[in-house]
DNA sequence: ACCTGAACACCGTTCAAGT
DNA sequence: ACCTGAACACCGTTCAAGT
């Protein structure tokens, strides 16, 4: 009668918020040699997305690599959705959280290593990426990294209303560059060219189209060192939010006046 | 013989390289009326993508709303693919492009701006920000638009590597902040609750669970004013990269001796 | 408790055929 | 030139049934 427990009454928004059955979760016992478990699945499933990537795995597939039929796999797992939050999840594991409270260690170096972490995860597993425009990216593995990095950030002198921002800011730059250089990693493979390949071929065919006259020199692949500055971007950014104005070069640009979401025009929808 | 069409014997990345017969292409003649085109079919997506989703936009279902059998789109768009890559465009058509000519312009408020337009325009169409996990996103509005951005930094002092890296962290970070934000806003709608009940509801699930022991705490919806807070984070790093150091207060990222990319430790794949 | 088989309601795409 | 219909090879998911 109350709304204690609204979560039940909800439908579903990740595999987070499922109430298991106890009677779906396997004794952790001694013989774990036969017979499907959930760590099994995840396991496979990761195995299968890093090899087939993100458009060719169904639960069909993955079942056949389980040697085993299409629908077992719904005995542990609701929705081929909440395998691939368990996916995310399982490798987001392999990710060292940073410990804000080491003593000695240089913030921005942690920050930097996370960030380099985090990236180094995503380019091994391309799909993971691809599914955080579908996904809530809140299983324990990515929330104590995020809450690690949200420490680091605090303990760097952030209020805890700039730390959400410089998180927001440091988890959408990595993940966004991430997820644009796995398309072209991608596309370039399925078409059997090289990047480089595939940029030229880009950038030339520009040339022949009238579209393009303002705007070919953006056609670039994202090339290694890009990180490297816009992260340096991201974490001087963050810096400023810590130290802000040493010697008064500027004004500050919380300081501006500018409504954070002026009114947009009425634009047309469709051009 | 030589390489100088390499673009027809590669399989294609994008629509933006296909090579159209001169057949395919309607006269744009006076009679608009009557029968499909290209710009018609990419509206109509663009319309069934606001309202149901990338999830369930289907060519049989956009077919449907254009009073057309199903096949009848193949005949004006090779792929499914090719489709979403003309929709995204048409939407990014809207954006209002930087001028850096502009006399008086500050250019820390047209990056602001521009970012501010880019994501109202990601926030109107959810599933754009969906599509860069998979598609190129190269198209002449996006291209434009991406070119005029570039010019406003190197407008602003910055080196061309400059320019590209800082290009890099402002479209990485406002596509992928958008794309979290839309993956919540979907999931939750799809649930029927609110944000801030599905937030909730999440955050009370992991006080129960012990795998979140350290985490919980970031757990957290993205509120309105996180954007603002990570946009001034992410200028201010291009500030800093514009007028470095002007009173020294500290060594500039760039001098670290750390390499872009630390070779990563042979960390097992699978938990 | 765990797994199967058949079935349902979909997909994207090809292809021969119509007009 | 443009559009259709039938077909192919898939999907995710439900459900009754097996052991």
């Amino acid at each position: 009668m109350s709304d204690g427990s609204r979560t039940s009454r909800m439908r579903r928004t990740s595999v987070w918020l499922e109430e298991r059955s106890e009677v779906r979760r396997r004794a952790a016992g001694a013989g774990q040699t036969e017979g499907l478990d959930r760590e099994k699945i995840t396991a496979a499933a990761v195995r299968l997305l890093d090899t087939e990537g993100l458009a060719k795995f169904s639960m069909r597939r993955l079942a056949a690599d389980l040697g085993v039929t299409a629908m077992s796999v719904y005995w542990y797992v609701d929705r081929k959705d909440d395998l691939l939050e368990l996916a995310l999840d399982a490798v987001e594991g392999q990710l060292e959280v940073p410990d804000a409270d080491a003593e000695g260690a240089d913030w921005r170096e942690q920050l930097r290593q996370a960030a380099l972490a985090l990236r180094g995860l995503l380019r091994r597993h391309p799909w993971a990426s691809g599914t955080l425009g579908s996904f809530l990216n809140v299983g324990p593995s990515a929330m104590s990294f995020q809450s690690g990095v949200r420490r680091v950030l605090l303990r760097a002198g952030l209020s805890e209303e700039q730390a959400d921002g410089a998180l927001a800011a440091f988890f959408s730059f990595v993940y966004g560059h991430a997820a644009v250089e796995a398309s072209w990693q991608r596309r370039c493979s399925e078409a059997g060219v090289s990047s480089q390949d595939c940029f030229d071929a880009l950038r030339s065919a520009f040339g022949a189209r009238p579209e393009y006259a303002a705007g070919s020199e953006a056609v670039r692949p994202v090339p290694e060192r890009d990180f490297g500055v816009a992260l340096d971007c991201v974490l001087a950014g963050i810096e400023a939010l810590a130290a802000p104005v040493r010697g008064g070069r500027g004004t500050l640009p919380q300081e501006r006046a500018a409504p954070v979401i002026p009114p947009q025009p009425p634009a047309p929808e469709d051009r």
